[in-house]
DNA sequence: TATCTTTTGATAGTAACTACCACTTTTTCC
DNA sequence: GGAAAAAGTGGTAGTTACTATCAAAAGATA
């Protein structure tokens, strides 16, 4: 890997933390894009090629493909929806304390700024796509089948829902998304009694 | 209802008209606040009094209210999905030609601007919650009960499918929400096979 | 008519984002 | 190793959504 490469990514990550970290200490909407560029040392042009818009630097999540391919590795017995869990389950248990507790921070940013909640919808959008095509490729069908985008849907619906309770709980610390989520989507496996 | 009144229901109309007259002309992110403003006749100030962001001007939906009330009315035979489906069909076989063409036309600009779709969250969210309310006053459940968020989460999740395969068939005028929702409907309630 | 309240428009400002250009740093090719 | 090409950076000058403030106009009330 090229210097230049190793660079752009210690430039990225910089920006990407002190926003973080100033989101946290000052809240979103009170940052502004400036202090986040001198934070990081870099200009407001450089800022911007980094991340097109303010909201990204919260927003872009690494642990989605290291989930995609955890769900692909899972054993064939398994139904789709316990495939995902376990994925998950695997993955979360794989991140470091510190780790862990960055994500869980990033999560509540995410929840707790009404700006950056709105901005999800279009990473609701993607990671349905995704998982369309995951699941598709795990039994078999083409990703652009009817029943294979409904449950898409279903499971990510079901995630929003999990958010949204995890949201409202979320007074103090707790804000275990995973859980909720882990435990919604048992419900949904269950096949949904009403 | 006094003179007053009257005024600020006519100005707000005549914003949203305008707004949506423009979007459709020239595309969304193309159009100014400053020409809403201009076309309507008011200021831009007066503008932000009626509507507080440029989205909401296309957002408003009046539907979502006749929608769950219709679904309130349903007979309790049927299952909540069915009583869903039964809801949508009634309330858009009472719409006239012009309101049908105007919805589809707000829909439109909804999925294709990205700045409106990612505003859809929060919209989705309410939406959910209301969902939850009305389903649990049907079946008799406390809308804080886990398995009736889930459910809730599954349907909205289920629209959203909807949504996205309308929007990627959507080169031509076709764009039947509505129809893609009610299918998408009936899947999951034959309990989602895979 | 006189006064009190609501609505309006004008002005000035902030902050996210874009376009452009000159300058420096890294890579590539000889 | 050095020159040319490519890529990355910072600065400046915009545009546009949105906020704050305030004085003038229009409507309600008595």
């Amino acid at each position: 890997m090229g210097l230049r490469e190793r660079k752009k990514l210690k430039t990225r990550g910089a920006i990407q933390q002190e926003a973080l970290r100033l989101f946290i200490e000052q809240g979103y909407a009170e940052t502004t894009v400036e202090q986040i560029a001198e934070a990081a040392e870099v200009s407001q042009s450089t800022f911007f090629r980094y991340f097109p818009t303010k909201e990204e630097t919260v927003l872009y999540d690494p642990l989605d493909p290291v989930l995609l391919e955890s769900f692909a590795r899972q054993p064939a017995e398994l139904t789709p929806i316990a495939a995902i869990r376990a994925a998950t389950k695997e993955v979360f248990s794989l991140l470091s304390e510190a780790e862990w507790e960055r994500e869980l921070e990033r999560q509540r940013l995410v929840i707790l700024a009404p700006e950056l909640r709105s901005a999800l919808f279009d990473k609701f959008v993607d990671g349905m796509a995704m998982l369309a095509e995951a699941v598709a490729a795990r039994v078999g069908r083409d990703p652009a089948d009817h029943d294979v985008k409904v449950w898409a849907g279903a499971v990510i619906g079901v995630l929003l829902a999990a958010m949204t309770e995890t949201m409202r709980e979320g007074k103090d610390g707790l804000s275990d998304i995973p859980g909720n989520f882990d435990a919604a989507l048992a419900t949904l496996d269950n096949g949904l009694a009403l």
